[in-house]
DNA sequence: ACAAAAGTGTTGGACTTACACCCATGC
DNA sequence: GCATGGGTGTAAGTCCAACACTTTTGT
């Protein structure tokens, strides 16, 4: 505890919101209103406050710069290189946030605006990503992947009410398999507090009217579920475009 | 990006160190040498300087205070209570640290020691540790307990060579639970790429000698390895001392 | 009637558990 | 010899992919 920081740090939250939207896993960004990398897209993310936790921080900007609130929030990881942000020092906390497909969300009062955007053409490596927020988006996309499989982070990509096609959908946009229907459903039926019937159905839709179900207590997969593609394997009807 | 931070704040890299001695999880504890919380234990860590990423202040740290070096090493979670240093506003990235069961590390210039302590006797509410060191170091044990199902991280805790006895003794140690021997080495033996034969058999010790092997290039388990017990249940030959 | 999506039944194969049994060494 | 740990064989049970088939809706 002897050495002092020799040069002013500050600290960012920075968010990878994630949703699936048409089959596709999008990706909240904002068009950066100020120097340095103005116009690029960015993540949404902002300067911790000194009575705040970092936590609180990533709560706060995604509210103020996309009305976004209620959604799950975790750490992903701490992006340190300190030539990182030409301004100078400055550490950001990287957050994975997952949405339901929710309407366009407004713009913010900081940002030029905030957007859904397809996650494939961010990464693509002709999308210009602000600082190295490509970097975060990666893993971010990596770890909601892996999370699927032991966790029941895939609700929280489902509104309130949803039903096991759109929770199969989630697992086939973020995995880009098709997943058997009949398998997946009785899976997913058969682990405890992983989804409960509301005892609704489905009103409007083509085919058969699916059962509603929302989110169960269980937070953990026993056993997992697992990544196997089907027999025929690739992509479900939404093709990966790019 | 409008608003800037009201007051200096530093950022600290912490380190739970962990490894397994004897059948037992044990962690790696300095004693404060300065206040506050003079004399109490504490995780080893240290201030990020102007010039390094936090990951490159952990390994920095981890030798300075310990000696040790070469470990498996990730980011645990940032705590940043705006309260949780009385000095003031430290936030601090925690790190899971990994390491074989080495000799007693040797005490560094900053600390007044360092030991091996046992895990539970860290945790079980007698040991004052300092700051929030007592949540890190029960965020990294349940960690390192999860890891170990699907991804080869117990590997990090045994010798360049050893035996599949050595690294059941990991999972044992670290589930609190007894597993079959004979089932162990075939699942572990049966997933591609965990630990790879050295072709040399161990010399001395009890019983028939055993393969010794090495960490194969897997990182992640498919299939996880699952965390039944054995009938009988309940914790190897060494008793859960308490 | 037909397409589309939901849902049930069933079978073969893979994996797992539990345990019998054999191997190689120190004492 | 016998205790101790390493290692192989195997049968019963469980889980799961694959797919035939039925149900219920919109058009």
């Amino acid at each position: 505890m002897t050495d002092r920081p020799h040069a002013e740090l500050r600290l960012t939250a920075d968010l990878a919101v994630l949703t699936v939207r048409e089959g596709r896993l999008e990706v909240l960004v904002i068009r950066r209103g100020n120097e340095p990398f103005l116009g690029c897209p960015a993540l949404p993310g902002g300067f911790v406050r000194a009575d705040e936790s970092v936590d609180e921080t990533a709560v706060r900007e995604l509210a103020e710069e996309t009305g976004l609130t209620g959604l799950h929030l975790e750490q992903l990881e701490v992006f340190s290189d300190p030539r990182r942000d030409p301004r100078g020092r400055v550490v950001t906390v990287a957050y994975l946030a997952v949405a339901p497909d929710l309407p366009v969300p407004r713009a913010g009062s900081d940002a030029a605006g905030a957007s859904w955007e397809s996650v494939d053409r961010m990464l693509d490596g002709e999308a210009d990503l602000a600082f190295d927020h490509a970097r975060i988006m990666a893993a971010a996309v990596e770890r909601a992947r892996t999370k699927l499989e032991y966790t029941t982070l895939a609700t929280a990509f489902c509104d309130e009410e949803f039903t096991i096609g759109d929770l199969r959908g989630v697992y086939e946009a973020l995995w880009g398999t098709a997943l058997d229907q009949r398998n997946f459903s009785r899976k997913v039926l058969n682990t405890d507090g992983f989804i409960v019937p509301t005892g609704r159905r489905t009103t409007s839709g083509l085919g058969r009217p699916a059962k509603l179900y929302r989110r169960g207590p269980a937070t953990m997969l026993h056993p997992p579920m697992l990544r196997q593609a089907m027999h025929g394997t690739e992509s479900p009807g939404h093709p990966a475009d790019r």
